[in-house]
DNA sequence: CGAACGATTAGCT
DNA sequence: GCTAATCGTTCGA
């Protein structure tokens, strides 16, 4: 029986949670894998959701951690945050990319690709390999149907600045589990 | 009420 | 490397 994190392991802050859970399995449904890429976002960060205050859209953030934060990317895609920190701090850990372990011809089939490379390198692309929808947002981490299971103790974890934001570039806070092959784009 | 803009990706040059 | 796709959210008038 493994133990899966509950919804304290998640109170820290995400600048901390996030290279923290470089190497956690997560499953939804019983489908995703290893945990390779991570980015924080923090309240008092000007390229996070939650920077302006609490709004329809990011009111997830702002509750309790431990519970999911999806948002629609680009009018196209789902992406998936962990809430952390206390209640109503407003920050997040997003997950851009997984190591296909379990469920891979289900998500092949939603991905409409065969190449395990290509499955999970990507926020959006977790999304959709997972069947991640705004149905989930708000949902516990430690219930179905989620699934996570924490990270090993010696985990090696690389760290550089986020991807694809305009603002806090000199904050490097997207993570990497070192030499993975499955990660949206390599560290420099 | 209108307009600009994404925490992206796939496909083409 | 460059750009279209696509639409909800946010902000200014």
């Amino acid at each position: 029986m493994t133990k899966v994190l509950k919804p304290q392991d998640f109170a820290g802050d995400s600048h901390e949670l996030a290279p923290a859970l470089i190497g956690a399995i997560l499953l939804v449904n019983g489908v995703g894998g290893r945990i390779v890429e991570t980015e924080a976002y923090d309240r008092a960060d000007p390229a996070s959701h939650s920077f302006s205050g609490p709004t329809p859209r990011n009111q997830a953030m702002f509750g309790p951690p431990g519970r999911a934060y999806v948002y629609r990317s680009y009018g196209i895609h789902w992406c998936l945050n962990f809430v952390c920190r206390e209640e109503g701090h407003g920050a997040g850990v997003l997950i851009r990319a997984i190591e296909p372990l379990q469920g891979i011809d289900l998500m092949r089939a939603r991905r409409g690709l065969e190449d395990l490379r290509l499955l999970c390198s990507g926020p959006g692309r977790v999304g959709q390999a997972l069947a991640i929808t705004h149905e989930l947002n708000g949902c516990r981490l430690d219930r179905p149907p989620f699934q996570v299971l924490p990270a090993p103790e010696k985990t090696p974890v690389v760290a550089g600045p986020r991807i694809g934001i305009s603002k806090a570039m000199e904050l490097h806070w997207r993570f990497g589990l070192s030499g993975s092959r499955y990660l949206s784009r390599n560290f420099l």
